[in-house]
RNA sequence: GCGGGAGUAGCUCAGUCGGUAGAGCAUCUGCUUCCCAAGCAGAGGGUCGCGAGUUCGAGUCUCGUCUCCCGCUCCA
């Protein structure tokens, strides 16, 4: 099971420190995230995959790190000043927005139900809409005088690529991979961290012959679907949808989107494009030599052609590009999605489980009887309603996804319903992130059978200060809790291991052969293992890689 | 930006007829506990989204405003 609503997910990066709200202290600032603790960490581990998958276990792949302020030229050339700046308008009669430059007379054409005119004067001042985040340069503020901040990282690598071409002798077909973040003023941040102003990218351009680009694309396509398992997706969840020609970006000749199960629905994770020769096509000087494709405008500011010579041929080619692009952060949304799971792990008391049936009945009595609610969202809240109570009580972590279904917050009673569920997921389920063990924010947690018998603390603690020294696995202590809660608050943040250290770790238990040695509990599993301490670094490192 | 819903402690929620804010969980401390939410005692934490107004007195009534959530445009 997987995470059934958004909220879920919010709740637990907020509770335990993965991810808050931008600027919260001070109202928010919306389409904006801060990493917590445990956030950073699992941000960090999910690029570093990527990093190791794409730029150390390939042959064809150099990094590179560009500046997220570039010359004010490059947005020009790459087409994006022209895409990525409009002039709106809103028309206050029939509630469109429009381009400025699509109007004429200051009247709405799009609304063709009426003629142009009727609408006239109803429309607000035109308002530049600019995706594209400006900001200034240098200490003067004049007109001529800003950047923007790069709305994708893909162009600091198109104006890399003579650089790195030049120094390190690369040959078709190859590829350069960044990770960096990126800023889109966005009309409407939302759903978390999926839509938001400020957002990492991990994107690959990879240069192929002219020719090429289809096979190539197909196989980027398999390698991406591939990655994203291995690191924890399931296929199940995972969509390829081939871009309709007429919605393709203005550089694109084709598009897969890889789209992702969230909670919210199937929607996009990576984008797989083939930008043909536009983008090195477009900042390249002597243009007219090259035998460019794609159509580009005239350059007359490049000082570098960003071509390949052909040894063979004996040409200068524009190699054709490739373009595998990734969110970072809709990647750990993802995998969070993925991970998360409610388990029941023991029996609930038999008045919790009769206080959650009543609340679920009175709460279906309640919809029928409502006679407001449109009768599509009635017949489907009383659908899910008598689901769950069917399948009561493993079905008791989906009153949240009933409660977050249209209609349910009409329900007064539905407050209720969750003030009684809360109590009886607390008592008997956990929640746990499967989180593949490489990419867990805390890989090892030692904790002290009981806190208060100082030679059991003294031991725990030199265990976790071995492991943070000896190994490279992050290593946490923690004895705030008896060893159950301790448990629990690990597999709530996807920590694979716990060790406990107990009596027999010290030699004083019924078995003095146990003496150091130390439980090792799985998360999933929650299986125990007696290991030996000082074989303690081999067992992990070999079970979290 | 428009339409619909909601803002009270970290979370989920109470708060009656207007009378200076409560519970459970979470957090922290102490005691206790020989492997899966124990328990007990205590502590911290709220200008009730914000700003006006009405009133002797506003979480509660009125107006404005902001933010968030759901639908329309965007896409990593």
């Amino acid at each position: 099971m997987s995470a059934t609503t958004l909220d879920q997910l919010v709740s637990l990066a907020k509770r335990r420190g993965f991810i808050f709200a931008g600027s919260e202290i001070y109202g928010g600032l919306q389409g904006t995230f801060d990493y917590g603790p445990l956030g950073v960490e699992l941000k960090n581990n999910l690029k570093q995959a990527w990093w190791r998958a794409n730029v150390y276990e390939r042959d064809d792949m150099e990094g590179l790190d560009s500046a997220i302020l570039m010359n004010r030229t490059v947005w020009h050339y790459s087409g994006h000043e022209e895409t990525f700046v409009d002039e709106l308008v809103d028309c206050l009669t029939c509630k469109g927005r429009f381009r400025a430059d699509r109007l004429r007379d200051g009247t709405c054409l799009l609304n063709r139900t009426l003629q142009p005119g009727q609408c006239a004067g109803q429309l607000t001042e035109p308002r530049p809409f600019n995706l594209m985040f400006r900001t200034q340069v240098g200490p003067i503020a004049d007109d001529d005088s800003y950047a923007y901040l790069r709305p994708e990282t893909a162009q600091g690598i198109f104006v890399n690529f003579a650089n790195v071409l030049t120094t390190t002798s690369r040959k078709l077909p190859f590829g350069i991979a960044q990770i960096g973040k990126a800023f889109r003023n966005e009309i409407t941040p939302r759903n978390f961290i999926f839509r938001v102003r400020e957002f990492e990218q991990m994107e690959i351009e990879y240069f192929v012959r002219p020719g090429e680009e289809d096979a190539w694309h197909e196989r980027w396509l398999q390698d991406r679907l591939a990655w994203w398992q291995s690191i924890g997706l399931s296929r199940d969840n995972l969509q390829i949808y081939p871009v309709p020609r007429d919605e393709l970006a203005h550089y694109s000749k084709a598009t897969y989107d890889l789209m992702y199960r969230y909670p919210i629905g199937f929607e996009e994770l990576e984008g797989i494009a083939s930008r043909t020769d536009y983008d090195l096509g477009s900042h390249t000087k002597d243009q007219a030599n090259l035998n460019i494709q794609a159509r580009v405008a005239p350059n007359q500011h490049s000082v570098a052609r960003l071509s390949y010579y052909d040894q063979e041929r004996r040409e200068h080619i524009v190699p054709f590009v490739i373009e595998p692009s990734a969110g970072v952060d809709r990647g750990v949304l993802a995998l969070l999605t993925e991970a998360y799971a409610e388990q029941q792990v023991k029996p609930l008391s038999n008045e919790r489980q009769q206080a959650v049936l009543d609340a679920l009945t009175t709460f279906r009595k309640s919809i029928d009887r409502n006679d407001q609610l449109p009768a599509e969202q009635r017949d489907r809240l009383l659908a899910r309603t008598s689901e769950i109570i069917a399948a009561l009580p493993d079905s008791l972590p989906q009153v949240a996804g009933l409660l977050d279904l249209p209609g349910a917050e009409r329900i007064p009673v539905g407050k209720k319903l969750r003030g009684q569920v809360e109590p009886a997921l607390d008592e008997a389920f956990r929640t746990v992130l499967h989180l593949k063990p490489a990419l867990a924010p805390i890989k090892v947690a030692v904790l002290p059978l009981k806190r208060n018998q100082a030679e059991i603390v003294a031991l725990a603690q030199q265990i976790r200060t071995q492991l943070q020294r000896g190994s490279n696995l992050r290593t946490v202590y923690d004895d705030t809790g008896s060893i159950g809660k301790l448990y629990r608050r690990q597999d709530e943040i996807g920590t694979p291991f716990c060790i406990t250290v107990d009596f027999d770790s010290l030699g004083r238990g019924d078995d003095t052969s146990m003496k150091d040695t130390v439980t090792v509990r799985e998360r999933d599993t929650m299986q125990q293992e007696r290991v030996p301490i000082s074989e303690l670094p081999t067992y992990l490192t070999e079970r979290i890689r």
